[in-house]
DNA sequence: GAGTTTGAAACT
DNA sequence: CAGTTTCAAACTC
């Protein structure tokens, strides 16, 4: 089954699609078309860490044997054992001057046909900052990963050591192939084999804010179709794990781990993830850095972190054997075996990039299920509650990372839980390693979880943060666009994920969030304001009427009746969904986006047609999205431009009310922070002795005032030669006395601090 | 909360 | 493409 069709690729959204300032590379090799590899086809998952500034290379070429493979570093002598991984066939280097790592998975076959062809296994070498993310292929097609070679000749990797600066880079992430991508300046995708490949692209340029740029490029080369998984001939797996690192601060750490147990099957979140950004803005990349603290540290994690939007590429890949193991040896046998390359600094890691596959295997494979996937997670989703579920993400949880030690380099690999990225504090650039998220809420299409090619929806008009997932009870066909969100609210047990802890997006802060407007709406707007229920009732959340829908949503928590926005109703929403799109190509894209041309103000994508209301209430579009009426617009009597008199007193009326509200708002906080303030510290004092306050009093002290006192009334009735009884009656009404003013104390006490409190 | 108004979406 | 109907959100009371 596919898991993303070429049909899929070719119609990815545009802003996934960008392929401008990527590298050219090859989508589909001849005879990759037509190939459909049946869902237990395994496909290798090459994994590319590069570290621009890095020092070490480490090179792993695996066979598919299962057995434990120890390797040793060329240059450092840094010997790597796997367990339960395929065989290595080659040394795993690690390169002192790249600080790469080089994970080659070598299908004898394929290798050797790559070589015959010219193109030898590659071992992939430092080729700057770049990570191009080649993942998504068509059904039965091998993917290909794809490795930049810059300025050099297909098949030609860079030498290691190659330190020579860098141009800006841009993290790319390719999913499903596509024929207008544009090649990038500098930078050559040569495939790693003559078979039948399919390259699925999904690029997007970092910010240029960001100093340095990561492109990284995943290339996944998978066997034909013809080969099966029990063949002993291995795909030839070649990738790269691009760390982005400052030039001043190359990363010393490299860490590489994966879940002890990885039962996919049990792992419900099963899916093919796509989740770009409903913004139209490009799709993000995620920026790497290496620590900044510790230029002499060597200790620097290569992040395999990537972004579309506020997403986190997450590229998992299930096969029944450990396919890479770096590190320490993992005992259990995993179905996936992702490799996880965290952010530098937080060690906090959220990519995990299952490299090893078996042979035929997809490229993509949610754990538990035939799928390979993709899973963009973007920040707002990335909260999500999902977490490994089950011993298989167990390690996830602990994100124990596999540690790689050299003299030189440390690697590490962490498996983080599938946690997200929530919301990140603003950072630098140039600072840390980032994550580069927009904050663009997620737009999420619900796709059928089985295969509907005559319905499929046109993807290129899918909304962005989709979210491709196998439907339930789906097996291995199918699979279903759900929003990310609506991903981890249902998906009880996480998948292992790519994604970043929530300490870690919010401790360590070393993503950057770039944040970007939904529709005229503020970033802060869409990722505060929940979008408010839809009260559907006849157009079963199916239609554009539907909010939910039109968001390309699940509904949830709304208050629509018989509602078909849902993962139950998946086959009638995708008909749904291709009805809109047939009627609308663009149903699903943002309404609101750029002008013309060196126009800098958003407008309506088709403009209003608003006849009563002057354009000046939520009825019509543009107002509601903050946006002046444009010359597209047909309205009528409209009230909604720049001069508009009555634009600008509803304006200011709607200033004023706001700054009312903030400062009530404000007013109030600050009000309950003293009120709380004080409690917290008069508390002690009145709670003390159980908040019996007369007790409080009943110190040490007074207690022997007490008794001096009754002693004294003692010495008295003695001295007076008093009765017994009248000795005891004056001791206790002196006792009673004493009692008297300790309750009058306490009393007297206690209102003050009432008092205070008030 | 019920009813009305409104304009986009859907339909013809 | 225009006119009409349907629909759900926005709005009013």
């Amino acid at each position: 089954m596919d898991v993303v069709s070429p049909e899929l690729n070719s119609l990815l959204p545009d802003e996934i699609m960008d392929t401008e300032d990527i590298e050219d590379v090859p989508h589909s090799q001849p005879g990759t078309t037509g190939v459909h590899s049946e869902p237990s086809d395994d496909a290798s998952v090459p994994m590319e860490t590069d570290t621009p500034m890095a020092s070490e290379n480490v090179s792993l070429c695996l066979a598919t044997s299962t057995a434990t493979t120890k390797t040793t570093d060329s240059v450092t002598g840094t010997s790597v054992t796997t367990s339960g991984l395929q065989k290595l066939t080659t040394p795993f280097t690690i390169s002192p001057a790249n600080r790469q790592i080089i994970l080659n998975k070598v299908a004898s076959q394929a290798s050797e046909a790559a070589k015959s062809a010219g193109n030898p296994p590659q071992v992939i070498k430092q080729d700057g900052q770049k990570l191009l993310v080649t993942a998504i292929g068509k059904s039965g097609q091998p993917i290909v990963l794809q490795l930049p070679h810059t300025g050099s000749k297909p098949g030609v990797s860079q030498t290691a050591g190659d330190t020579k600066s860098q141009a800006p880079q841009f993290k790319v992430v390719t999913i499903g192939g596509r024929s207008d991508l544009k090649p990038v300046v500098g930078n050559q995708v040569t495939t790693l084999q003559t078979q039948q490949l399919k390259t699925v692209q999904i690029a997007k340029k970092t910010p240029a804010s960001s100093a340095a740029p990561i492109k990284f490029i995943i290339t996944k080369t998978v066997n034909s179709k013809g080969i099966s998984p029990q063949t002993s001939v291995p795909p030839v797996i070649t990738g790269r794990v691009l760390t982005q690192s400052s030039p001043v601060m190359p990363p010393r750490t490299i860490t590489l781990s994966e879940p002890h147990n990885t039962n996919l099957q049990s792992i419900p979140g099963k899916k093919i993830a796509i989740s770009p950004l409903k913004t139209p803005s490009k799709v993000t990349v995620v920026s790497v850095a290496s620590p900044t603290s510790s230029a002499s540290q060597k200790s620097v994690a290569l992040p395999v972190n990537v972004a579309l939007g506020q997403q986190i590429l997450t590229v998992q890949q299930s096969t029944s054997v450990s396919p890479v193991k770096v590190a320490t040896s993992q005992s259990t046998t995993q179905n996936i075996k992702p490799v996880a390359v965290g952010g530098v600094g937080g060690s906090q890691f959220k990519t995990i990039i299952p490299l090893a596959t078996q042979p035929n295997v997809q490229q993509i494979q949610v754990p538990g299920s035939r799928f390979h996937y993709v899973r963009l997670v973007t920040a707002t989703t990335a909260s999500s509650t999902g977490q490994p579920s089950g011993p298989s993400t167990s390690s996830i949880q602990t994100a124990k990372p596999m540690v790689v030690s050299t003299a030189a380099v440390r690697m590490s690999v962490p498996v983080v839980p599938a946690q997200t990225m929530k919301q990140v504090a603003p950072k630098p650039l140039t600072s840390g390693p980032q994550v580069v998220t927009t904050t663009q809420t997620q737009q999420r299409l619900i796709m059928p979880a089985t295969p509907l090619p005559q319905i499929q929806p046109n993807f290129t008009n899918l909304p962005p943060g989709t979210v491709l997932t196998p439907a339930p009870g789906g097996g291995n066909v199918g699979y279903a666009v759900v929003p990310a969100q609506y991903v981890t609210q249902i998906q009880q047990p996480p998948f292992v994920t790519l994604a970043s802890s929530s300490s870690f997006s919010a401790s360590t802060g070393i993503q950057t969030q770039a944040r970007l407007p939904l529709n005229g709406l503020s970033a802060a707007e869409t990722t505060s304001r929940p979008r408010k229920p839809c009260n559907c009732t006849k157009s079963q959340c199916l239609k554009l009427y539907c909010d939910c829908f039109a968001n390309g949503e699940f509904c949830n928590n709304c208050n629509c009746n018989n509602c078909f926005n849902n993962l139950e109703h998946e086959t009638e929403r995708l008909k749904a969904i291709k009805t809109c799109l047939d009627r609308n190509p663009e149903a699903f894209k943002p309404k609101i986006g750029k002008g013309k041309e060196g126009e800098s103000d958003r407008r309506h994508s088709k403009g209003c047609n608003c006849k009563r209301s002057g354009c000046l209430k939520n009825y019509c579009e543009c107002y509601e999205a903050k946006i002046m009426c444009s010359s597209i617009c047909k309205c009528i009597g409209c009230k909604n431009f720049e001069e508009s008199p009555e634009r600008k007193t509803l304006m200011h009326l709607a200033d004023a009310a706001e700054v009312r509200v903030q400062q009530q708002t404000a007013a109030k906080t600050k009000l309950s922070s003293q009120i709380s303030d004080l409690l917290m510290r008069t508390t002690p004092v009145i709670s003390s002795g159980s908040g019996r306050l007369p007790y409080t009093f009943v110190t040490k002290e007074v207690l022997e005032a007490t008794c001096e006192c009754l002693l004294e009334q003692a010495k008295k009735a003695e001295q007076t030669h008093q009765p017994q009884v009248e000795a005891e009656r004056m001791i206790l009404e002196e006792f009673g006395h004493c009692l008297m003013r300790i309750i009058s104390s306490a009393g007297k006490a206690k209102s003050d601090c009432a008092s205070i409190n008030c």
